[in-house]
DNA sequence: TTTTTTGTTCAAAAAAAATTGAACTTTCGA
DNA sequence: TCGAAAGTTCAATTTTTTTTGAACAAAAAA
């Protein structure tokens, strides 16, 4: 075997490991790889790094830097910080376990779990609307059913959150 | 306004909001759409059905009919059921909560967890390629941090489990 | 055995999501 | 006030994911 031809994960130094790591966990959560690219990098740096920074060293376009630093902010994930008394704008990740779940749950659970709620209200409505008292007998229970779920979800969450704030 | 310009919310049927409302949910959680769908319509129906009624009913592909059905068995969502005593395969939605999220977890965050922990190790492994070693602590004490947050994520699993298991 | 019904597989097509980059806005310094 | 640097926006493009449907396989009925 030509020394070349090594796996790739021999070669990658430590801050592209820690980049590679936050990309996959960013696609489980169902966020985009440039977002958990631009966490990994930030994770990865002892100081805060700018936009430009992170534009070059992923490889990726102004748009996405800028998109993706957004997101991540609004998730709490990312800060901004004051550096080197300059007008550009600096960034560092947070490492708190607590904020980054709690903005995520914040962000993209709760908006999901209201929208279903609502949703299942409005179902309930159009109960009246099934002639057939057996089906509209099986429907109801069906729903119950889902109101229990929701209902066990909704006491999770702050379980959730209160376990991994330490 | 005119009647028939009432929104579509107006005129949806109580098994068309269920197979609205798990499509909805199946994206949530990172699952094709068809999917949810096909949960949805078994969770609607009051007797088993069979894939013809599906694809049917859905109005879907014999193809993505198959691979839902196959991808929902594997959850644990959804099961065979004997049925008329005919030869086609009949099909039911399990509404056991402890069941569905259990197959979520075995089939979905456990490898994608199982990765992480993997790949954690080959970085800790690639600490010694750190020569400068402000550097070398700085990044021994960010891999300390994931470690914290894996090891709380594994504790959360079973407590998760256990908590929606009645 | 042959035909019909049922179900699976997977390459190709379609749809959805992420990314780019150029035009635009804002902000600061000269 | 003007020009340059920094950052945002969004239509167009690229990439990824999902869905289709035709070919194939399995199993039962004829």
């Amino acid at each position: 075997m030509h020394p070349s031809d090594q796996p790739d994960t021999e070669k990658l130094t430590i801050d592209q490991r820690l980049i590679s790591f936050f990309r996959d966990g960013a696609k489980i959560v169902g966020l985009p790889a440039s977002v958990g690219e631009i966490f990994g990098l930030l994770f990865a740096s002892p100081k805060p790094l700018t936009m430009a920074d992170l534009v070059e060293r992923l490889d990726i376009s102004k748009g996405s830097a800028s998109q993706g630093l957004k997101m991540l902010r609004t998730l709490g994930a990312v800060r901004d910080v004051e550096y080197d008394n300059d007008r550009k704008g600096y960034f560092e990740a947070d490492i708190e376990l607590k904020k980054l779940v709690g903005g995520f749950i914040r962000e993209q659970v709760r908006p999901h779990m209201d929208s279903g709620t609502r949703k299942l209200g409005e179902l309930e409505q159009d109960l009246d609307t099934v002639s057939d008292p057996e089906l509209r007998a099986f429907y109801e229970n069906r729903i119950k059913i889902i109101q229990r779920w929701s209902s066990k979800a909704k006491l999770v969450l702050p379980l959730l959150q209160k376990f991994l704030g330490e």
